[in-house]
Parts: C-alpha cells; structure tokens; sequence
DNA sequence: CGTCCTAACAGCGA
DNA sequence: CTCGCTGTTAGGAC
C-alpha cells in the first residue's frame, strides 16, 4: 500500500535513526521472503554497518559497510517498525534486525514482500530493482524528462504512470487524484494527449505526491515510530470514494475496472 | 486466399502433373518472395526432379531430388498457374518455374506471398513450417485430438481454430460457416466448450473443409489450370452475408470485429 | 493495496 | 483474405 510519500518518510526517518549501528542480529520468520537461504542472509548482514539509507521506486535501500545493500520492498502493504533498546518488538513480523546496542526494527507484511541482501557487484544484477525508472519526485523528474513518456504509443496514461521501469513511486493509491487533478480518464492512450494534457499531469503528478508527502503520507499507514500520516480519506478527491460526489462537479464517482485494476473516475470530468 | 480445400486440390493437381519433371530455369521477379538471395535460390532449384508434392498447413511442399525441398506459401491470395510445352504463362507472375520438357509454372501473389527452398537439413529450422500442427482434414485429426484443444486456457474458440501452430489449414474464410455450424460465437473462450460444443464443432469443421474440398474450393480462386472451384457466394451460410437473413432463424447476419478479423455471425444462432 | 511470469491479443509491415 | 514481429494487456502465483 505504500506508495512514495509513506516510502520517502520511512527512508528518512530509517536514516536518521539507524546511521551508524551494526547489525548484530537478523531473525528470520518468513523464509520466501528473502532471496538467499536464511542462514546465508543472516551472515551477509551480521556485523555490517549501515551508511545510507535512501529510495528507489518502491524499495528501501539500506547501504552497508562491507560493500553490501539490504533492500526492502512492502509489497502489498507493511509495517517497518522500530523498537529502542530494551523495548518489545512488535508481534507478528516476518523478518526481524537487531543491532548491537539493543534497538532494532521489524517488517511485517500484509501479504508479501521482500528483504534481499546484494553485494555492491551483484547489484547491478538484482532484477527488481535494476531497471526502475526516476522517482517520480526527484530532480530527475523535469517536465521535460516526463514529456518524454507520452507521445508515441498505443499504451494507456495508468498503466505508464505506474510502471516503475518509466517513472517510480506511483500506485494504485494516488494514481486516482493524479488523473482526477489532470482531468484524465485513466485509459487514454499515451499518444493522444496534448502538451497541455501532458503539463496538467506532470503538476498533478507532483502536486499530489508532494502534498501527501508533507503531511507525512496515508492516515492508515504507519511510519518508522508506529506514527500515522496526515492523509485521510477525506482528502481524497475520488479515489476510493465511488457513489460520493464529484468535488469538482458533483456528479457520482464511479469505480471501473481497468485492466487487472480497479479505477476511480469522475465520468463527466474525465470522459474516455 | 486459398484454405485448406483450394490447397488440396492445387498439391494433387501439381502432384500429378509435375512429378517426374526436372527445373531448367527460375525466374524470380519478386525478389522479396524468397528467403535466398535469387541466384541462389535458382541455383539450388535448377536440375532437381519434382518428387512429391503435399500440403503441410498453407504450405504447399515440393519435394525435390537432391534432398531439396521447394515451399510455397499463397499468403493473402494467390494463382498457381500451369503452362503446357509451348504455351504462354501468365503475366504478372512473381516466380516462374520452368522444366526441361517446356512446361512450367507462375505464382502470382495477389498481395504478398512466399517461394522458399531449404535443404532437408535445413528443414527442422524453416521457422514458418517448423511448428505447424495438423492438417484439418487428416488421419490425425481424430475428435479425440481435436478435443485436446479444447477445456482449458482463456483463448477465443475463432483464435484457436485459426492458429496453424495448432490445427492447420482453417482461415478467415471458411471459419465463418464453421463457427455457425457449431453455432458458437466466435469469441467463446476455449475453456467454457462443452464436450457436445466440441464435438458439434469437430464435425461443424471437418464437413465444411470436406464439402468444400468435394466443390474442388471457391469460386473466386482458381486451381492449377485456372478453372474456379464449385462453392459460390450462395453456399456460404453466413460468411461475407452481413444484412442478410440467417438461414437457420432469419435474423439478420452481423459482420463484427473480433480482435484484428471480420467476423460474420448470425447474433441470435450465435449467443456471445 | 505489489511485482513477476506467461499467455493472449492488437497493430504494423512485408 | 496471410504471417511474423513487437508492444501491450490480462490472469494467476507468490
């Protein structure tokens, strides 16, 4: 469920938090969500130290001493939960790190997701991450290098959106408001857009996302302290907010099928 | 143009007449039919007796002595055409094949066709004819294998009866009247056939080929020796007859798109 | 609510 | 009306 403003705030406050400690313990509980045999995994990581930690597209990079890198994706939702020395962790996590002076942080996912080490050379080499596309906020993400996305194409403005090998960080969560904000149904062919259509996105786009981000991101995620975000369901224009009133022109929010995922559409304000 | 019942009756004509005759000239005036450069395409075939000739899929094959093989494809329609010693052939041709007693014979693709020779080793790896499956009218085309086709997988009934990867010989033409035959919608997924659905299909596909084949093809195409085959217009049942009545129940015959083809069904014999 | 893999479809060009 | 290639979509698994 996190999408870049939950995973911006996260990465921060990981940073801030863990810079400097060493790992002196790894507690595997869910084996598939790894990439290397538990045991393997718990000894690249022991005894490293973490350096920096930072985003790219939906995972969390954590870079280490001893040239390795411990990425986390949340999948389809996560807790990523600190824990002071002495404290009690929280239950039900799927993959627990430990640091040398007592603290440390826990992921619980929802559903499914990842924690997979890499040496610094087989980085490179890490397919989930090795072709993803500039954070959608970032100095990368000029009008000019987001321009470059539409024009020439049979493929649908969500579906480009949310392909984190274009552009990084959007999910099915704030994609809704984005589209809404450019006044865009969500299967308009890339190559059908104007360059005024294509301005109107790139501010929604970031507007969205830098709003959700200084209000520190959904009110129903949690952040490295157990701390909700500031944004609620009644911020949201439509999404998930189907049979409501559209807040632009108050006609009912519907809710369709697009592809594999579900939309939410002002009919009258973002015709086909 | 030219379906599995044309193409039958073109390999035993051309069985007939050329086995035996040896190639003493190729003139290749459509380059892009070949998969050779032309003189090598000539030198390979010059001074080979025509063994055999059979059909696999669209394809008709001449085998040829010295372990060669010529293979024909008629693409969006085509006229084979035979010259007596000493007769004219027909101009517009794409490729003429000339034999050592005078006689001969000119494709004429109408759009795009294609004029290969391989070498028997080289045959397993001539990717258009590697992987075609069984003819439609064939010892092998048992119902038992014909089912095999069928229950599972989401792919349209239309898409798979016109895969030559899977059953081969049936195109956009005949697969009209087979799909009312079995009245079943051309865009009926695969998986949702019941075993009477297949079995009236089975016998829906082989009787039209048969009695096609028996008219000796369409009246529009032309066999060896230029004389049209016996099934006109009026034998089709609903095939190219949009707004016309369906001659089960009277309603009005559809011409709809499925997917990139035409499509003609009768909307009420024919439930989606 | 994600991401990957694969089957199937769609458009183009020869 | 053909076939094959390629980009895109759709479905199931984890």
């Amino acid at each position: 469920m996190a999408e870049l403003p939950e995973l911006l705030v996260l990465a921060e406050q990981m940073g801030t938090e863990l810079a400097g400690k060493t790992l002196a313990d790894v507690e595997v509980v869910q084996e598939k969500c790894l990439n290397l045999p538990p045991a393997a995994f718990r000894q690249n990581l022991v005894g490293c130290r973490i350096d920096r930690v930072y985003n790219r597209g939906k995972w969390i990079f954590l870079d280490l001493s001893q040239e390795g890198h411990l990425l986390l994706n949340l999948g389809m939702g996560a807790d990523l939960l600190y824990y002071g020395p002495g404290q009690a962790w929280d239950d039900g996590h799927r993959v627990r790190f430990h640091f040398d002076d007592g603290s440390g942080f826990t992921c619980r996912f929802w559903w499914f997701g990842h924690a997979h080490y890499c040496s610094t050379p087989e980085l490179a080499g890490h397919e989930p991450t090795a072709s993803l596309g500039p954070l959608a906020l970032s100095d990368e993400m000029t009008l000019e290098w987001f321009s470059s996305l539409f024009g020439k194409g049979r493929r649908r403005v969500k579906a480009m959106l949310t392909d984190q090998k274009r552009i990084s960080g959007i999910g099915n969560v704030y994609i809704q408001d984005i589209l809404f904000r450019a006044r865009l149904h969500p299967t308009r062919p890339v190559s059908g857009l104007s360059e005024a259509d294509v301005a109107r996105l790139y501010h929604a786009t970031t507007g969205t996302l830098r709003e959700a981000y200084e209000k520190r991101g959904l009110a129903y995620e949690k952040d490295f302290y157990g701390v909700p975000g500031g944004v609620t369901m009644d911020d949201f224009l439509v999404g998930y907010r189907e049979g409501k009133p559209c807040p632009e022109c108050g006609a009912t929010v519907a809710k369709i099928r697009t592809g594999s995922t579900a939309s939410f559409i002002c009919p009258v304000c973002q015709p086909e």
